[in-house]
RNA sequence: GGGCCCAUAGCUCAGCAUGGACAGAGUGUUGGACUUCUAAUCCAAUGGUCGGGGGAUCGAGGCCCCCUGGGCCCA
């Protein structure tokens, strides 16, 4: 299960489902921000800690973690396992005697011995209600602060400006965004890079379409720029170029001036990549994805970092220019672990791809002078600032987008470069464990009906996909198959709205489809997209999620306001508890998936949390009087801090929440 | 040949880091719930040799070793 491919044996600690080990989770009566069930966690914990010590039976590393299920109370521990063998006695009989001496508290209403062994605390679904429905409420509740303000950056999405983006590059912007924002929530200072490879062969080729085969420089209507470079221009030429030997030498002339820079190819290059590039960008930010630096590759090639790195890799005698055997008048690094020497310079003095990778990833630790300026990005992005890099910007310290702590979200097939990386700044720059993290994930395949349906006949096995064959599903189309879904649903539930409002709303339910889907599953598990599945909007979707909302929302605006005091003492329903609870799991929910950066537990979170809330609705009738008006303050309240909760969790996950649907 | 990842219900996946209470969702199939806050929902039934074998443990889907099958990277 490496997901992390750190620096450094070790792997960053990760925080543990156990809940009382949370700093100041709970310690006082209004609890700090999401953790409200931590609160109840703290309470059990210095309970059981009394009884243990009454019963002078030592303190065991014990848990206290979330029951399984309801019959077994909100809150278990598992003390009476860690103590039966040291006590010579069966877990039950210890844990009845822990039970009987555990004192109730604020929270924790009785405690009950199982005959498994484990311990049960039942809250006071009253005050644990209240608690929780009141810190939802407040501003702030869906943030955790064990970041408190540290740097961090983020890399993703960082698409070659050849193509127009597909499913499997919004896995990655999907990821890294959702990761951007759980730092950014959980109290880091974030800043968010893209990288942009506008100086390899795959630019040359693209401009070997134009320059020498006739494509036209503009796209018919109706077409993106982005696509239509990627599916007409780079899939023609490619053909023409594999088969023509003449027109690859001719590419690899345009790439070496465009790589000399201050040539005329270079600037064709230039114009031809921004463009392509922001056609990339309006999908990225359509989804929601935003960045804060877009960092051009020619211009780390140009900046000179690699001649200081590689003159300081030289002096500290970390390289060494062989003499002989296959890699002669090679300059090399020698490999660790039995692995094959690193090739930094071929023979012939040029640089390997660690010219730029070893570069890149010094500055975006901060660890060299930076050399470019910054400019805002021509195209303005939505909602944020966007700078990118200049040459020739005044130098002085480290870029203020670098950061202690680096993450690079980049698909598993680059793990063994990113591993030489890691290990390269371990060795020879000092960078210590989990300051440069290269965030892996399985990439995404198309299933064999998919794939059928775009040409290719896989005998029942998932097909990679491969933008030069132009076997591939863009990113684009599917979010405008699933909008067209989304919109025939809208407007046959919400006859009268208006057309532009229910564009948005489907607009809105797309990005959500999507970006659920994609970060939904393990990081080490490959997804297989299929598009027909993909366009469902029931069961385990985003759209469940706002569905939910916007239930919620309807019942607030039925409910309106003035229901005087919440009497919380009318939530001990199950529905109502249960909801109580996922309510308040947010905290230790957010905290457990930005410290293992996986957005998966928090989509898995999401969904809990939805289905709380879906099963008391069906159950509960909100607004109908029942029980009284503190009864029913207490039950719009609830559906209030649920409102909150399940926006705030997906906010983070960047699903936008629409009020009707 | 070397390295990384995956294998849990017909299908798609959680659970594995920190072993412990009858292995959970979604989907599919079958049945039920809309005069009542949106049925994109809910309720129920159905469905599992946790790829195989060995080991350590009071206890393994989870830990260790070996094997098989698949994906990817390198050579």
């Amino acid at each position: 299960m490496a997901i992390l491919n750190i620096v450094a044996a070790g792997r960053a600690r990760r925080v543990g489902r156990d809940l009382g080990t949370a700093r100041g989770g709970g310690a006082r009566a209004g609890a700090p921000a999401g953790m409200t069930l931590d609160a109840l966690a703290a309470e059990a914990r210095r309970s059981m800690g009394a009884a243990l010590s009454s019963l002078g039976l030592g303190a065991p590393d014990y848990g206290v973690e979330p029951s399984a299920r309801p019959g077994f109370g909100d809150v278990s521990s598992n003390a009476a396992f860690l103590l039966a063998r040291q006590a010579g006695r069966p877990p039950a009989a210890i844990a009845s005697d822990i039970a009987r001496a555990c004192p109730a508290g604020r929270l924790v209403e009785r405690v009950e011995a199982h005959a498994s062994g484990h311990v049960n605390f039942f809250a006071d679904a009253a005050a644990l209600a209240r608690e929780t429905v009141t810190s939802a409420l407040r501003k702030g509740y869906c943030t955790a602060d064990v970041g408190r303000g540290r740097r961090a950056t983020v890399e993703h999405t960082s698409v070659n400006p050849n193509k127009a983006l597909h499913i499997g590059h919004m896995r990655n912007v999907a990821l890294g965004d959702a990761v951007a924002r759980m730092l950014a929530a959980t109290g880091h200072d974030v800043s968010t890079l893209n990288y942009v490879d506008d100086s390899g062969l795959q630019v040359a080729n693209l401009m070997i379409g134009f320059d020498e085969l006739g494509f036209a420089e503009s796209p018919g209507a109706g077409q993106k720029f982005d696509a239509y470079c990627g599916d007409t221009v780079y899939v023609g030429a490619m053909e023409r170029i594999e088969a023509d030997e003449g027109l690859r030498r001719r590419a690899s002339e345009v790439l070496a001036r465009i790589e000399r820079g201050g040539t005329e190819e270079a600037r064709r290059a230039e114009r031809l990549t921004r463009r392509i590039l922001d056609a990339q960008l309006e999908t990225c930010w359509r989804v929601g994805a935003r960045y804060d630096c877009l960092n051009f590759e020619s211009h780390i090639l140009r900046s000179g970092m690699w001649e200081g790195i590689f003159a300081r890799l030289r002096e500290s005698g970390a390289v060494r220019l062989e003499a002989a055997g296959k890699n002669a008048g090679c300059w090399t690094v020698p490999g660790e672990d039995g692995e094959d020497d690193k090739v930094l310079v071929r023979s012939g003095g040029t640089a390997t791809y660690m010219a730029k990778d070893i570069p890149y990833a010094a500055w975006k630790l901060g660890l060299v002078e930076d050399p470019f300026g910054y400019e805002p990005h021509a195209t303005a992005q939505p909602g944020r600032e966007l700078a990118c890099t200049t040459l020739g910007g005044p130098a002085g310290g480290a870029s203020r987008f670098a950061s202690p702590r680096v993450i690079t979200v980049i698909d598993s097939r680059q793990s063994r470069l990113q591993g030489i990386i890691s290990s390269l700044l371990r060795r020879f720059f000092g960078v210590g464990e989990g300051a440069y993290v290269h965030l892996a994930y399985e990439s995404v395949a198309l299933s064999a009906e998919t794939a059928r349906g775009l040409g290719l006949e896989t005998g029942g096995r998932a097909a990679q996909m491969s933008g030069r064959r132009g076997l591939y599903v863009g990113a684009d189309s599917v979010l405008d198959s699933l909008a067209a879904r989304a919109m025939e649903e809208t407007s046959r539930r919400n006859g009268g709205a208006p057309e532009a409002e229910l564009r948005r709303v489907a607009e809105q339910i797309a990005v959500g489809a999507l970006r659920y889907e994609m970060v939904r599953q393990d990081l080490d598990r490959a997804v297989t997209f299929d598009l027909a599945r993909s366009l469902s909007l029931e069961g385990d979707t985003a759209a469940y999620l706002q569905y939910a909302h916007a239930r919620a929302v309807r019942v607030l605006e039925r409910a309106g306001g003035g229901h005087g005091d919440a009497d919380y003492g009318a939530l001990g329903g199950p529905h109502e508890r249960a909801l109580v609870m996922a309510i308040g799991s947010f905290g230790p929910a957010l905290r457990g998936a930005a410290s293992s950066l996986s957005p998966k537990t928090l989509a898995r979170y999401a969904h809990g949390l939805a289905v709380g809330f879906n099963s008391f609705y069906e159950h509960v009738r909100v607004t109908d009087g029942e029980g009284g008006d503190g009864a029913t303050a207490a039950r719009v309240a609830l559906v209030a801090a649920f409102r909150a909760t399940i926006e705030g969790t997906a906010g983070i996950l960047g699903i936008p929440m629409p009020g009707r649907m």
